[in-house]
DNA sequence: TAGAGTTTGAGAATGTGCTCACAAGCATCT
DNA sequence: AGATGCTTGTGAGCACATTCTCAAACTCTA
């Protein structure tokens, strides 16, 4: 019956809500308006309620959310109410600092596999696992119902490990990796590029320096980067 | 005279790019189509074109984009004609591996300094650079004149970690811990959260799988996780 | 039970970004 | 020089996202 199409902007606010809501359940909070979720979140309240209605209508007129029943339903529609098996291809510095990221075993990604193509690194052990052979990519993603990947390898060695990855049948892959890769149409991709945010900011910094030099000018009329505020 | 209002949307592909135009040089080339430069950035073509016609007319009809002139052009609009000066606030396994990405130095992101609050970290070696105390973090930043500060630690720390940046004049920030962070009007801000990142793509595959039950239901509408694909 | 005070949910208006489509301009060939 | 082919730059239309606004629905108090 009901159509079930949730704006991307939502989804990529929806975990932000999770964790917030996580903490006042933490701090003993029963309750939550969208005012003050839209403050913890660092968004505005027309927001907040935009998004929870996309999922249906889950607060009550007057009185606001159920903090408890929000996150059940939250965690229910982002599927963070099963496990998901990682596996990080490229344990430089930054897999050796994915691997040993906290937040993920918080919301049910587990990392059960790491593989590097440096002959010297396998065996070696990063927390409790091993690092194993890039060359056994395949078997060990299927043998462990890898559902997600995690690409950490240097640029040039990206795609390669995108194109096992994909070949193992994992359907989600998170690319750390400076470089663009293709994917089957059936994968989702995801990229984090560290450089890129600083890059951002670089031009924001150098646009607010630009501006000051004609200071006496017409008002700044685009807004700057984002700051936290509403 | 002309009004400089560059969409956010295209400054964050701006830096993509760039990347690009460098790989090639790299390889030789010396011109390069909005057709061929949109696919090695994984966008398409009318996008590229656009984005590039609000840094000037850059291009020649019939011809392309003269490639070391484009990469001048966005490197100057980006402000990475100078270098900027970072300090990294935590050093933990995340600082560590920011400490030692090869992607910063490459764009002229000169990391100046690492503090952390850890006494028993202090004085260690990261790097060529040495772990220095927290409560010295004003002073070093003046003294380095550091513009942009990269936020590495735990979540409960990191409020402080930015109004410390703030109070030492850094203007802009980029905030890794995975907490929601207020900053002054003048400060630009920026986030990079790791797990977001994962739950978003739990959310498609979750999704993937509830459809495949409904296999023989009515048509998907909405369009799954973006794939590179244009 | 009636009235005052809150807060949600959603329709409407606005704003931003994306894609299409094509005229304008350049290079090359005859 | 004129014709042909290619590629940019941009106006127009469309799609998506955000914000505004307010009726509806709830709690609490008397």
């Amino acid at each position: 019956m009901r159509e079930r199409a949730i704006p991307e902007a939502t989804v990529a606010r929806l975990p932000l809500y999770l964790r917030s809501l996580v903490d006042m359940t933490e701090r003993g909070t029963h309750t939550v308006s969208s005012e003050s979720l839209a403050f913890a979140a660092g968004v505005n309240s027309a927001k907040v309620r935009k998004d929870l209605s996309y999922l249906g209508s889950y607060g009550t007129r007057g009185v606001g959310y159920d903090v408890e029943y929000l996150i059940y339903q939250i965690s229910r529609e982002l599927g963070l109410t099963q496990d998901w098996n990682c596996m990080i291809v490229g344990v430089g510095n930054l897999g050796h600092a994915l691997a040993n990221y906290k937040g993920f075993s918080a919301r049910g990604f587990r990392v059960v596999a790491l593989v590097d193509a440096d002959e010297r690194k396998i065996g070696e052990a990063v927390g409790d696992l091993a690092i194993e052979d890039f060359e056994d990519l395949e078997r060990i993603a299927k043998e462990r119902q890898v559902s997600i990947g995690i690409i950490a390898t240097p640029a040039p060695a990206a795609q390669e490990a995108a194109d096992r990855l994909a070949a193992a049948g994992v359907k989600s892959i998170l690319n750390f990796a400076p470089a663009v890769i293709q994917v089957p149409d059936d994968v989702s991709l995801r990229k984090v590029d560290l450089s890129i945010e600083l890059q951002i900011l670089s031009f924001y910094e150098q646009r607010k320096s630009a501006l000051e030099g004609l200071r006496r000018g017409k008002r700044l009329t685009g807004s700057a980067a984002k700051s936290t505020r509403p």
